[in-house]
DNA sequence: CGCGTTTGACCTGCGC
DNA sequence: GCGCAGGTCAAACGCG
């Protein structure tokens, strides 16, 4: 945790992007999300060495911008720099003052997930030009050790301003921006100084919802409730979920619904996976038995709460290493991803690695379940459909990070 | 029977 | 040091 280089070192601009500056980046952040490998611990330490980010060696979808440089793509003009996705600190006065409001107002679509980075160092970023559209809905935070969140992307309503260190996701002052209250005026406690990634997205519609009401966005990590607390003033509950891909991952997520809007939820992501994301459609979808999907009922992964001795093999994680994995050569083969990777970054372009054949597969399997499921009625769903079908080769919707296996998010 | 959710109890950090 | 509130545990329960 120390190697978190301050309080709001992590505070990215989720730049508005013009769709028409965009590669797809819904095929970057699947490529990007199926290049992961076997060897990626050895990539891990390096981004780690690399960016001093632990979250960058996530693979969660919804952290999965952490992965290099060119995930800048997903969010950014191929304008910006990379320099682009960071902000110190240091610089947040200004960065407020000036940026916000050009930074809460990305229009398009592939602004509505929002994710920040956890990088730092780099000087304040340049705001991307105003975008005239409706209300983003999309917010995005990074949680310092400390507890300091920092906003990349706020509805402007869930935003208030004080001075300085960190930012109430729930604040209901509107006639100023963006809160930032002392570092003893969290909105969320946290138990120890542990690096947060904060998320916002839109609440998945009802028929994600459990019979709580409860609704929970699916990502590509399996998730397994161990907890829900009711959260002082706010009317709606805090699920506690840890990662249930891996028995020994200690990664935690906590699901809440915002307090000014309900039709947002605020995902905490706590410490960080020490695996492999599960490429494979057992192991992506939500560990929720109460969700509709039967395609992956036999994805039960992760050991019960409470019982780490656990010492039953989880199935899945072992298919899905068993399909990505065989890796004696991929070490290699990240080695030269990661230059090239680099050279994208620096070419400002966006780097779509190639899958293995088997891999391509898999995948092509994956996605092709997932073009099946009901989204005709979202607009979204419609509009990434469009653009797959202009982009024979880009068979992959973004919200399947989603999983719309259980159902639309928006 | 295995696995995930629920939920009350307990633990722990933080502010006063 | 105390109390509050968030975070975690783990037994009970439900579902397939």
């Amino acid at each position: 945790m120390e190697n978190y280089q301050g309080d709001l070192n992590d505070i990215v601009p989720a730049s508005a992007v013009q769709q028409s500056d965009m590669v797809p980046w819904h095929q970057q952040v699947i490529s990007d999300l199926l290049s992961f490998s076997p060897s990626a611990a050895a990539m891990e330490d390096h981004r780690v060495n690399a960016f001093g980010d632990p979250f960058s060696t996530m693979r969660d979808p919804l952290l999965l911008h952490e992965l290099n440089g060119s995930s800048a793509g997903y969010f950014c003009s191929p304008n910006s720099t990379k320099d682009h996705r960071m902000l110190n600190i240091e610089d947040s006065s200004s960065f407020f003052a000036g940026g916000l409001d050009d930074m809460i107002s990305p229009c398009n679509i592939f602004s509505r997930i929002q994710i920040s980075h956890g990088h730092s160092s780099s000087p304040r970023p340049v705001p991307p030009p105003p975008l005239p559209c409706d209300p983003p809905v999309i917010a995005s935070f990074s949680v310092s050790p400390r507890g300091h969140m920092a906003p990349a992307v706020l509805p402007s309503d869930m935003l208030s301003v004080n001075t300085s260190k960190s930012c109430l996701i729930d604040n209901t002052t509107a006639s100023v921006p963006v809160q930032i209250s002392s570092p003893r005026n969290l909105g969320i406690k946290r138990r120890k100084s542990q690096a947060k990634k904060v998320v916002c997205i839109p609440a998945p519609a009802a028929a994600n919802s459990r019979s709580s009401g409860e609704v929970v966005p699916s990502d590509l990590w399996a998730w397994r409730k161990y907890g829900q607390k009711p959260i002082k003033g706010s009317p709606y509950p805090r699920g506690y979920y840890r990662c249930s891909s891996s028995k020994g991952c200690s990664a935690r997520k906590q699901v809440e619904r915002s307090r000014t809007d309900p039709n947002m939820l605020v995902i905490t992501y706590t410490s960080e996976h020490n695996h492999p994301w599960p490429t494979q459609r057992n192991a992506l979808a939500g560990s929720t038995r109460s969700q509709p999907s039967k395609a992956n009922a036999s994805s039960s992964t992760g050991s019960k709460i409470g019982s780490p001795s656990n010492s039953q093999p989880q199935k899945t994680i072992k298919e899905t290493n068993n399909n990505n994995n065989d890796s004696t050569n991929t070490s290699v083969k990240e080695e030269l991803e990661i230059e090239d990777i680099e050279k994208h970054i620096e070419d400002n372009q966006t780097y779509i690695p190639a899958l293995p054949e088997s891999q391509q597969q898999t995948d092509q399997d994956f996605f092709a379940d997932l073009d099946e499921l009901e989204l005709e009625t979202d607009p979204l769903n419609l509009l990434f459909k469009d653009d797959q079908r202009q982009n024979e080769n880009k068979p992959i919707d973004p919200f399947a990070l989603f999983d719309y296996n259980n159902s639309s998010p928006f």
